[in-house]
DNA sequence: CGTGTTTGACCTGCGC
DNA sequence: GCGCAGGTCAAACACG
């Protein structure tokens, strides 16, 4: 029983009555648009010590019962880059593909595509990470365990680098497979024409885009990535 | 009308 | 045992 909470935010809310502010506005130039088609609702929005930037905590309303959750932050040291965190796996097919755009990615079966990541953006992702500092201590990936991955992407310009990270690997050392891996797993159909669509028109990035598309996808992935959590970091272009 | 966003408070877990 | 940080909830408001 929890009765004071709601009498508390009760209280809150009846007393500012003003704290609505720019719903959509708000969102979308923090945050920008969810890379994925899923739909998602945020359900709260917290401060992260060390971090300038808040975090967001998304869930999917694609489906009443979906448990399919994400967190949307930005990097420390990259405000142009998104660092998103799915958490769970959806427990339903993905939205309307076909309506949507992502033409390109067809999960084979309904789970996710893990768009590749070209050696280069490695070594670049690498010279990032090593920046931040953050990656560093996570190989890029371990297998995963449970339902997390972290799927990040890194601003398309400087180097669009994918990785999941499995911080919670406690029983895989970390494994270095950050030369290895290239790939997004997601189960989210997102593909990187929407990344690009979003945030590059430019053809240095589409060169970007086009080298991935010629990147063995994530044919090399385990399921095990998709499978819950995933790190994604998008590069939000501020403005 | 329905969906989604915003926001402060509350709850839980972890570290010291 | 206490404090801190992170994560979640629920009501009101805005937009399509």
């Amino acid at each position: 029983m929890k009765p004071s909470r709601q009498n508390q935010t009760q209280k809150f809310q009846k007393n500012s009555g003003q704290k609505v502010r720019h719903p959509k506005e708000g969102k979308l130039k923090n945050e920008g648009p969810p890379s994925d088609s899923w739909s998602w609702r945020k359900y709260g929005q917290k401060p992260i010590k060390g971090s300038p930037y808040p975090r967001g905590y998304y869930r999917c309303s694609t489906s009443k019962g979906c448990s399919a959750k994400k967190q949307v932050e930005r990097s420390k040291t990259d405000a142009s880059v998104l660092i998103i965190t799915y958490t769970s796996s959806h427990n339903h097919p993905g939205p309307d593909v076909s309506t949507t755009n992502l033409t390109q990615l067809q999960p084979s079966t309904e789970d996710h595509n893990l768009p590749a990541l070209l050696p280069k953006q490695e070594e670049q992702e690498k010279e990032q990470e090593e920046k931040q500092g953050k990656l560093e201590d996570h190989p890029a990936m371990k297998t995963d365990h449970e339902d997390h991955f972290h799927y990040i992407q890194s601003p398309i310009r400087s180097s669009q680098n994918i990785m999941i990270d499995q911080e919670e690997d406690p029983f895989l050392e970390k494994t270095h497979v950050s030369s290895t891996l290239g790939f997004l797993l997601d189960e989210e159909p997102l593909s990187y024409s929407q990344l690009m669509s979003f945030s590059t028109p430019k053809s240095e990035e589409n060169d970007f885009f086009d080298e991935l598309e010629e990147l063995p996808t994530f044919s090399s992935f385990p399921s095990f990535m998709r499978s819950n959590l995933s790190l994604e970091r998008i590069p939000s272009v501020p403005s």
